[in-house]
DNA sequence: TATTGTTATACTCTATAACTATA
DNA sequence: TATAGTTATAGAGTATAACAATA
């Protein structure tokens, strides 16, 4: 008898609670700007690495080619991000945030820190910090 | 300055990370049986409680009601589930899966648990109880 | 009146394959 | 030939509001 673990058990689906418990105090702050989840991971991503390849940023943001190729087009319109080609490889293209999406990002980043400190104050510095030790080390298995 | 912390010290995306690494392994299997990650918590949370309100599903998988109706009437569908009006409360349907539905879980549960041991003896059993232990409080903060 | 569930609607993302351009 | 990115396409989930039935 190989009976599956209790779901309280499931390495998955406790992630994607907790994901969802933390993600329901930072969601209204990112929509409240109109924008996803998706597009403010990209958002972030840049204002962290400056210019960054779409590979890059599908590896950095887990979303898929076919996706990013989708928000930027959004962003774009929206005059948040621009788009070159790389000088060194014509096939790479190169993101990076618009002086725009820079005041934006300038804008949310104070509200969004906030609410992660409002997070460490319930949880404590440490518990926060061994439960990201440990998540990274399960992204690398 | 209140700079946003980095993307690697992020909660939201370190659980989204972790988790898409962890499914990596699990999907595969999910989806050769042609079910989609929702479907399945779907399936594996009636295997566990019998049978279950649309309300309590909800809450248990992480999915909004209106995708829940769909997700139902899929599997309804493919004769894994069957739904009934509660006697207690009109208001209230019941889920359970039927035999075929059963009987799919069946044969999925020993392979997923499986996988299960293979994470367990990379990371240590010890690891992944304390990780599931800090999931479940934050779900609950 | 409040609750449970369904329907409607619009949008977004997922996922796979095929395609273009460059290396 | 391989790689980077885009396009095409189908399918599914997200999110909000409105609705029907029941309590």
């Amino acid at each position: 008898m190989t009976a599956l673990r209790s779901i309280e058990q499931s390495l998955p689906i406790s992630l994607l609670r907790a994901r969802e418990a933390v993600m329901a105090r930072f969601r209204p702050l990112i929509t409240g700007y109109g924008l996803t989840e998706q597009q403010w991971r990209v958002i972030r991503a840049l204002a962290e690495a400056d210019e960054l390849s779409a590979t890059q940023l599908a590896e950095i943001c887990c979303i898929l080619h076919p996706s990013l190729t989708r928000i930027f087009r959004t962003l774009e319109n929206k005059k948040l991000i621009k788009r070159r080609r790389s000088r060194g490889d014509g096939r790479v293209v190169s993101v990076s945030l618009t002086e725009q999406g820079r005041v934006l990002f300038e804008e949310i980043a104070p509200q969004s820190e906030k609410l992660y400190r409002q997070l460490e104050a319930e949880l404590g510095r440490d518990e926060i910090d061994r439960l990201l030790t440990a998540l990274n080390r399960l992204r690398n298995i």
